[in-house]
DNA sequence: ATGAAAGCGCTAACAA
DNA sequence: TTGTTAGCGCTTTCAT
């Protein structure tokens, strides 16, 4: 077992210094026994006596041993890792989809990268994935990142299956995520059936994503459904990112330019940001309009009054895509595939009956 | 290069396959040169020419050739890859500390690994620093994770550099975060200024992790130092885990039990809390104490009133987590390192001079 | 400027 | 049940 502590050189910045730490041979030496059997006990894998499989655990306790994962990777062509690229926002949902990752992950034994990348900074996107490649993961999941279809086609020549998860974006990548366009159905014709008729469609953009054009798409469906003739006027777009500001500003603009009686905000972010917008403008909030968002985080429940939402099961997002993943890895889908998960209405205080 | 899918058994769960991949020696064959030259050229590493390093990188590209990082990481002893383990929360600071981390780590050249954790469920901390262990990381971040005494010993033992980020919790683990007893005093101080004297403590537990205990002592010295004499009866611990929850608790626990005139949230959730509480009481904000709280995250812009925050800056507190990690590398730091980073004073709508 | 050779730490046949 | 051997794909002396 060999301690130093040294320095390698390289050309780049900066210079990194290593431990050499316990390997596999000290042990075996140590229990007089070759580098295979001690593999083998410490992988659980062959056969060994228990005899001798207590001394080495015992051994290898003692010396502090851990597996160099680089060389266990590098013999044995295991990839058990999942890669997963987040772009981390102030309010987000990610998280949960994250949690279910890691707890479905851990269930089906595989482990999970978390890399971390802006939402269209394409450079910083292949970056992060050129890295993911490098670590031979066998899958891919971005998160609330939009990868351009250059760096797609890059993922799937190295022969990794990329997925969206949680947000529908475009181009030729699975996915797995709620149903946007029956979400924004469900979502008008809630507000329909309290009574409301003159609905505004607040915060995303029905020609950007795919997200906003199948919840507004479901939101035309919802109206003529119900007999409603659409208005063009109804539509606020804002940022189009779902955002709190498009929320706030969507007030005004409908206080000039459109009577609507409720609005349907493609995010609890928006959704507050109305609520928001109706008390800077009221002094207090007076049941203006019905107001219902998409999501069901728990902003719904923490604004006065509270929101009613169709709400998204993240967490089990997340772990239905770990699935996906694990299941590309026998056999990788050819054609693109689209998994939606259940979401669930949940009324709350901004939808009373008119 | 060889394209072949192959399964490997595994005696556990599930049966990966993997894909052969192009390698090094392929360029080298198809350009009629050694393996050991286009290493030195694909890493821009030692001595070449521009021609034949032209053509390489040509093939390399053409093939769709990636280094493969368990066997560069296995010849080369070199490490650069920093561990970072998160408690991902609904609501949390923590994305702000990952960005800042991100960002300085591209800058420093390391990239980072984020593994996913339960605050306090040891035996999952435990399994992920072992897998950061395997593969070699050189210093291990912990955000809202705390490690107990055991695996932060066998940390060290690896020759790993741990540290808390953005909480400073206790055991013998450097940190870098605010200094939590000086924004407790000044918090407290400015309501004070305003012209508040009997002022709740919120949501911290004083007693239990040292953050509360810190934020607390600030507390009581900026209320000696104004000499306002501390009364018990002003302490609302709540859950202790700087919730929402907490926040809402307080309001009938204060109204039945202590005449505060204000309160010191120890997060902006707290804050965000009390609030919600004092409109679920009257009906309506009032003005009745004055708020402030510890944080500063956008929650604080996005209430009515707007909560005024001792403001932490999360993302430079990710910068100089990984400025210290890199340092580590070079000269591990035989005490504990706490690093104290700068915060500031928002004043906004919850402070009115009394 | 390039190549030959050794080896990183581990795993996986195959023998024994 | 255990040992021997031969790599995995790459980097790094050291020659040339």
């Amino acid at each position: 077992m060999k301690l130093l502590r040294m320095r390698l050189r390289e050309d780049s910045t900066l210079r990194r210094t290593i431990t050499m730490r316990v390997t596999i041979e000290d042990i075996a030496k140590k229990a007089g026994l070759s580098a295979a059997s001690v593999s083998r006990i410490l992988n659980n894998t062959g056969r060994f006596s228990e005899a001798t499989a207590k001394k080495v655990r015992a051994i290898a306790d003692e010396l502090g041993y851990y597996k160099n994962r680089s060389a266990s990777d590098l013999a044995s062509h295991t990839q058990t890792t999942l890669g997963v690229i987040n772009y981390p926002a102030e309010t987000d949902s990610n998280f949960h989809v994250i949690r279910g990752i890691t707890e479905q992950a851990r269930q089906s034994d595989v482990d999970v990268l978390i890399m971390i990348a802006e939402r269209d900074d394409q450079t910083a996107i292949r970056k992060v994935v050129e890295d993911l490649i490098e670590r031979r993961v066998f899958s891919i999941l971005f998160l609330s990142v939009h990868p351009d279809q250059a760096i797609i086609d890059l993922i799937k020549r190295a022969g990794i299956y990329p997925q969206e998860v949680a947000s529908a974006y475009a181009l030729d990548l699975s996915y797995v995520s709620s149903n946007d366009y029956q979400m924004g159905q469900l979502a008008t014709r809630t507000l329909i059936d309290k009574g409301y008729s003159r609905i505004g469609f607040v915060g995303a953009d029905p020609e950007k994503d795919i997200v906003g054009t199948q919840r507004f798409a479901g939101y035309q469906a919802a109206l003529k459904a119900a007999g409603i003739t659409y208005r063009p006027e109804w539509l606020f777009v804002g940022d189009g990112k779902y955002s709190y500001q498009s929320g706030l500003d969507a007030v005004p603009y409908y206080t000039d330019n459109a009577d609507v009686d409720s609005v349907f905000a493609t995010s609890d972010d928006g959704a507050l940001g109305i609520i928001n917008g109706l008390i800077d403008r009221d002094g207090a909030f007076t049941h203006q309009w019905g107001i219902i968002s998409t999501d069901g985080s728990q902003i719904c429940e923490q604004t006065r009054p509270k929101i009613s939402s169709v709400t998204q099961d993240f967490n089990l997002i997340g772990r239905m895509a770990v699935d996906e993943a694990v299941r590309a890895i026998t056999d990788l889908p050819k054609e693109k595939r689209q998994i939606d998960v259940p979401f669930r209405l949940e009324l709350r205080e901004t939808t009373p009956a008119k």
